[in-house]
DNA sequence: ATTAGTGGTGTTTTT
DNA sequence: CACCACTAAT
């Protein structure tokens, strides 16, 4: 079968094991979404289930974008009937359609982390809870981390007076979320669970549905999601795990690689299958890796090889300053991109957002063009919140955060006063802020700006009742006066751009192969009207925009190791490795702390294909002030041998045209009188051309005179060494 | 009601 | 340093 060349026995079995649960330890660049993939292909192409049948589930949009495309790639059938999505995705596609049994209203809106804050914040000022003695954001992880076991304020258990008050907090979120008809990500998957557990009938529908569940990193699951796997497969369909422990990262969010043994047991795998075989990087950077990976001590246990070659050795760059770091970096990717690397095959990753910004200073500087993912994303944008807040509130009157965010903004005489008392009117009669506002007690000046608010937003509703997706968002950011606003505002510029590119978001999301397309086949969404624009605001909350930037351009990329992950690239840069960053501090208490760390860097090393630089500052400015760092752990932890000092400072040995000076070292500064690189010929760590090799850089020389040899690293034919006298070395 | 300015505080990673 | 929350001044 065409479907099944290429792939090796491991593979193979894992595509086509029979209708049962089984579980893939898959490692990195194993081929992993390949076999997920062509399982799926294969399942359909065999006859034995539909696409209709199938539940693929991934923990980012991207992989789930990819996963569609590449099957739809593989079989002519149309993807349609197949459901593919993340598990917030996924929950919140149940919920819409069933918004009734869950107790929501069609139009419920999604909060992200940041309107949750505001929300914890909002409810604990209600009850008089000094938010100095009680910080908001412990309360927000009390919250979630309740919800991610499953548990209800009332079930939650207090063992002091700490949790005691913060169960009561959470209790009273909750019933403001359902007074306002607002959820936020956690309980998406709480509130799909409990309507499944809950619902017999629909439960028995999913599961006489997806007969076949497919899960991408298993060992990323929190209890929640898994339980929910659970129930979804009842007795009698299959789950589809793959995973890998050593990948594991995000346990700080309540993902539980443990879940991985758990499903062993639970589901009665037989036996595990292992993917080893490793088709990104070569040797060298998959026995760094492996290395590193073997000091952590809670692992299934597993081991990368290649077929290729052991490739280049790393490169490791000690520079005396976070700007010395940087220009490093800078000269190499210049040399990568001589050398015909493209730019966007090159990746600089740091294990924390802040660390860009010197990063991107010396890009910017250089005229270098990069993308910076993460960070803050479209839809989190001051301005983008500010209209999604008008839209939210046209949407669903209740929300009472977005009331808030914009019954004020742009400034129409409404107070603090004014809204102090529109909240105890609101909090007398148990009502929402809207209502309050509608109601209109006020006399005066503030009762005729809340009435012409309430009168703002209505208007908006009416026009919007059955217009099209994207002129909803034209009416109301039109009506909104956020335009008039950001014209005056010194550097707004920007914000109206991208208050323009959220109708462009809009028509894609509308467009025959957007989300809304794959969605209305049960032909529950619209593409006009109250229910398009919920829709449309959930994906803003779900994919806070990925793709902002232009994508076709070919740019570094810059992002957080957390971000790297499932991606790869010919040359990558793991930059900071010094303690304290790198393992970072907050998470170095601990055993399990550092062994997550630890799985971080192996994300970090298992991204590059054939070369990988490591790099730290001895110094570096952080908070406003200057840290003194030493190198990471983990460069100690990877094998001398693999790693190649190209440290200026300790390996700047310089060659005339004779032979070499080599040996010589200079201290910290260069005290010593610098040769003249262009008399003497070489250098070590200049870039050469070889005739037959192609482009490489001098690593290091050995002899003088006639036996002068030079060791040279080419990009494609890996390390040699050169006798200068016979081989035509020209500089690059 | 809005602005400017002050001081205190806290900082990882993100679906 | 950057983001708040709060205060004083307009």
């Amino acid at each position: 079968m065409a479907l099944l060349e290429g792939l090796n026995p491991q593979q193979l079995e894992a595509v086509t094991l029979a209708h049962r649960s089984a579980l893939i330890l898959a490692g990195a660049g194993s081929g992993k979404t390949r076999v997920l993939t062509t399982r799926i292909a294969w399942l359909i192409q065999t006859g034995q289930i539909g696409a209709h049948g199938v539940l693929a589930v991934t923990f980012t949009n991207k992989a789930a974008r990819e996963m569609l495309m590449r099957i739809s790639g593989m079989l002519p059938i149309n993807t349609r009937g197949m459901w593919v999505g993340t598990f917030h995705g996924l929950c919140n596609r149940i919920l819409r359609a069933h918004y009734r049994d869950a107790g929501l209203p069609q139009t419920f809106q999604i909060l992200d982390s940041a309107d949750q804050l505001a929300m914890i914040k909002r409810v604990m000022k209600s009850m008089n809870i000094d938010d100095g003695k009680y910080p908001p954001k412990q309360a927000q992880h009390f919250i979630n981390a309740a919800k991610e076991q499953g548990l209800r304020a009332a079930k939650v258990e207090a063992f002091d007076d700490l949790s005691r008050k913060l169960v009561t907090v959470y209790e009273a979120y909750d019933a403001q979320c359902n007074r306002e008809g607002v959820v936020d990500f956690t309980e998406l998957l709480l509130r799909c669970f409990e309507l499944l557990s809950k619902n017999e009938i629909l439960r028995e529908h999913y599961r006489g549905r997806f007969k076949h569940i497919l899960v991408d990193e298993f060992q990323d699951t929190n209890r929640l999601q898994y339980f929910w796997l659970k129930l979804l497969a009842g007795p009698n369909n299959s789950i589809f795990g793959v995973g890998d422990d050593d990948q594991s990262i995000y346990a700080f969010r309540g993902a539980r690689a443990g879940n991985m043994l758990d499903f062993e047991k639970d589901f009665h795998v037989g036996k595990v299958i292992k993917l080893e075989q490793n088709y990104r990087s070569q040797g060298n950077i998959l026995d760094a890796a492996n290395a590193l990976i073997r000091h952590n001590r809670a692992r299934l246990g597993k081991n990368l090889w290649t077929a290729q070659g052991s490739g280049e050795a790393l490169r490791l760059y000690e520079a005396m300053t976070d700007l010395e770091e940087a220009r490093y970096i800078l000269d190499e990717v210049k040399q990568l991109k001589n050398e015909g690397t493209a730019l966007c095959e090159i990746a600089l990753l740091y294990r924390s957002n802040a660390q860009s910004r010197v990063l991107e200073h010396a890009l910017f500087n250089a005229g270098i063009s990069y993308r910076v993912y993460g960070g803050l994303r479209f839809f989190e944008r001051q301005e983008i919140k500010h209209a999604l807040a008008y839209l939210r509130l046209v949407a669903n009157p209740q929300d009472d955060g977005a009331f808030l965010r914009v019954v004020n903004f742009p400034a129409r005489g409404i107070g603090d006063r004014s809204i102090e008392q529109l909240q105890d009117v609101a909090a007398g009669r148990g009502t929402s802020l809207w209502q309050a506002a509608c109601a209109n007690t006020l006399s005066g000046k503030a009762g005729a700006s809340i009435a012409a608010f309430v009168k703002l937003i209505e208007s908006m509703r009416a026009a919007c009742e059955h217009l099209p997706l994207p002129e909803i968002i034209d009416h109301v950011v039109d009506l909104s006066g956020l335009i008039p606003y950001y014209q005056n505002e010194r550097e707004g510029e920007g914000r109206l751009e991208n208050l323009g590119e959220l109708t462009n978001a809009a028509v894609a999301f509308v467009s025959a192969d957007g989300p809304i397309a794959q969605v209305s086949e049960g032909g529950e969404i619209q593409s006009q009207g109250f229910p398009a624009l919920a829709a449309f605001l959930a994906h803003a909350s779900l994919e806070a925009g990925e793709h902002q930037a232009a994508a076709g351009a070919d740019a570094l990329q810059l992002m957080t190791v957390h971000s790297a992950k499932g991606l790869e690239f010919h040359a990558v840069f793991i930059t900071g490795l010094e303690e304290g960053l790198f393992p970072h501090d907050n998470s170095s208490s601990g055993q399990d702390g550092l062994e997550e760390e630890r799985r971080l860097m192996y994300v970090a090393l298992t991204r590059a294909r054939r070369r990988l630089y490591l790099t730290h500052a001895q110094t570096r400015m952080l908070h406003g002030q200057t840290r003194y760092n030493i190198a990471s752990r983990f460069v100690e932890e990877i094998p001398e041998e693999l790693i190649q000092r190209v440290n200026a400072t300790k390996f700047s040995g310089f060659v005339s045209a004779a032979g070499f000076e080599s040996g010589f070292e200079r201290g910290f500064e260069a005290k010593a009188p610098k040769p003249d690189t262009a008399a003497s010929g070489w250098r070590v760590g200049q870039n050469v051309v070889h005739a037959k090799f192609g482009s490489g850089v001098i690593i290091s020389a050995q002899g003088r005179g006639a036996d002068a040899r030079v060791q040279v690293n080419f990009r494609d034919a890996g390390m040699k060494w050169l006798a200068l006298e016979y081989a035509k070395l020209v500089p690059a």
